[in-house]
DNA sequence: TTGTGATCATCT
DNA sequence: AGATGATCACAA
């Protein structure tokens, strides 16, 4: 037989196993386990935006490619690498998912893709500043989280908020400054990509694709709940 | 082409 | 400095 490739891990049974695996990982830098899945870390990001997330996608087998469904879709867990800086607070705000501008108007939050994803989430924070070398950042200790009820419901709020102003065909006048956890920012490869929407009439036309975000607030806010960390001065 | 993974680069 | 809008790479 032959031996699997060293970017081949098999997906972990359950979330003690899940768990058990991104702890194993904190601790390592980028440069040692980018080599484990055949990876070779970036001298930065520039051109490998991705790549952080990738990394971890292999080192914990999650399963490959785009598709629109959470990272282990057998145990309904999302992961996210969370960039932070010295003092364990996240340097950028979170990607979700992409927003279907189409149908957003129709869907109830309990069946939305942000619920979808958020409902269960492995954060695996990584130093992230700019001026330490990628190779050199350091994986720290994951989290197993779901909303607690309180976010959750800020969470719906500003989806019901946002989701409400595309719905009624005004995706073009909303701005990342909307949503007090939760945002809008475009997500397209450039500028000048459009996509199917919906104006205020209801007629179909085109615009820049949009995504939601979560703010750094909010995920900063998670990890001061739930690790201890450094304060300043 | 669309959705995944995100960070970059500029403006306030 | 922090946040918004813009952008980059890859898979299916």
């Amino acid at each position: 037989m032959l031996s699997p490739m060293p970017s081949e891990v098999s997906g972990p049974r359950d979330e003690a196993e899940l768990l058990a695996r991104a702890h194993a990982l904190a601790g390592a830098t980028l440069g040692e386990l980018a080599p484990r899945v055949g990876l070779i870390a970036p001298p930065d990001l520039r051109r490998a935006k991705g790549f952080v997330g990738q990394l971890l996608e292999r080192a914990l087998g999650a399963s490959a490619g785009s598709q629109a469904q959470p990272d282990f879709p057998t145990l309904g867990v999302e992961l996210k690498s969370l960039p932070v800086n010295a003092r364990g607070r996240p340097c950028e705000s979170t990607f979700v998912c992409h927003i279907p501008l189409t149908e957003i108007g129709s869907v109830e939050w309990d069946e939305s893709r942000v619920w979808r994803k958020l409902r269960r989430v492995l954060w695996v924070p990584v130093e992230g500043e700019r001026k330490i070398g990628v190779p050199q950042r350091r994986v720290g200790q994951a989290l197993l989280w779901s909303p607690d009820a309180e976010e959750e419901a800020a969470l719906r709020f500003d989806w019901e908020e946002l989701a409400g102003v595309i719905g009624c065909g005004d995706v073009e006048s909303l701005t990342g400054h909307l949503g007090r956890y939760l945002q809008v920012r475009p997500k397209a490869a450039h500028g000048r990509v459009r996509r199917q929407g919906v104006d205020r009439e209801g007629a179909s036309l085109a615009v820049l694709p949009r995504g939601f975000y979560l703010r750094a607030t909010f995920t900063g806010r998670i990890l001061a709940r739930h690790y201890v960390l450094p304060s300043r001065g």
